[in-house]
DNA sequence: GGGTGTGAAGCCGTTCACAGCA
DNA sequence: TGCTGTGAACGGCTTCACACCC
């Protein structure tokens, strides 16, 4: 199958939040400007987004819901579903698995990893937390396939190659430092700092500037 | 000024930090390959992202590191810094607190705003904690113009409405829930799930991306 | 030679605009 | 008539390639 370009993947994630999380639950069908607005895209946008997933509207009733949020299921879904693995249980670590348990079907924390030994052993917000030199085992063991890594900047490059040795084919990381992996690595980036400044950028320059996703 | 694009705006952020935070104290320039090395990114767009700035380097030496970060901080910076308000202390907003307190001199979180009676009245990490219905009389009071925004979703609008009306310009948010603003006030969205979403993508396709920043 | 600064070209994502259809 | 699907135009960002300079 083509590549699907980062930003329509970014955007069918978003659509099917819309149109899982904040819909009536009683409408069946909709149209490509009115999901267009919800999500603050052309409705051109939301069509030729579409256009990937190979699912067709109709022209006098829009796109059937349910049909659509399947098809999106199947772009962006892996069938066997994604084991994660997370990687620094600090204060972001510990909301984003009490932000994110249970709040995905096909996505599962299963791990987490730390060196405070306080934590390791237990159970945080249902994750067991082992030490991270037990990350080669416990992600080979369970098959993991993906992590999020919230840990000091100083060991970052560390972090990264021991998940990469592992088998860990995509990272969502926090931490604002130089992640070097190779090719066939995903790495997603979420600089929180650079963010702010962004924020705080155009909070000072008042300039209008078009919404966007992430 | 002409409109600086939100993107070279990022890189710029990401340029100081890796100037100021990851670099060896007694080296006093860098070639626009290195830096680019270090961002990921190509030497032809350090370059032209300088321009913006209006600083010169040297063809023989590079660029010197000071001057850089400061016409860096000429364009980012605000000469009288900016006030922050952040709303919603879970664990998510806490994260926030912690992670970013005295991080940036010129952005200071001076508030923090929830519902919950036992956050109420305390300090956090250092910043006071108020009842989010204060929050037009703090907003005002202090002068705060950009907040970051951790609420439920179904208190996104109405947390935006809020303080818009107070006269804050730029939001940085992490409730996925799309936040209505008038066209003047800039709005960062960041979306943990659809984040872990593309990088669960990507994991499964195994393609190969360029890295970029957020 | 090996850098920088920059016009010009290239690329990719978005929007336009319209044919086709119910 | 109003919507979908889509080729074509558009625009902005990135890269190329080269003049210039130390």
């Amino acid at each position: 199958m083509k590549p699907v370009p980062d930003k329509v993947i970014a955007r069918l994630s978003q659509y099917r939040r819309l149109l899982t999380d904040h819909m009536d639950q009683d409408q069946t069908h909709i149209y490509s400007h009115e999901l267009a607005a919800l999500a603050g895209v052309s409705s051109a946008q939301v069509r030729r987004d579409f256009m990937i997933t190979g699912y067709s509207g109709s022209p006098n009733r829009g796109y059937e819901i349910d049909e659509l949020v399947k098809c999106i299921a199947d772009v962006l879904d892996d069938p066997d579903g994604h084991k994660l693995a997370l990687v620094g249980v600090g204060n972001l670590g510990r909301a984003i698995l009490d932000y994110f348990s249970g709040r995905r079907p096909h996505l599962t924390i299963v791990a987490a990893f730390d060196v405070n030994p306080d934590k390791i052993g237990r159970h945080i917000h249902g994750v067991p937390c082992y030490h991270m030199d037990e990350i080669d085992r416990v992600v080979r063991a369970q098959g993991i396939t993906s992590a999020v890594v919230s840990v000091p900047a100083d060991q970052a490059q560390k972090t990264a190659d021991t998940l990469v040795a592992a088998g860990v084919r995509g990272i969502l990381t926090f931490t604002p430092a130089p992640m070097r992996v190779p090719q066939n690595v995903y790495i997603e980036e979420v600089d929180i700092t650079t963010s702010l400044e962004k924020v705080a950028y155009y909070a000072s320059t008042n300039t209008a500037v078009k919404r966007e996703v992430k």
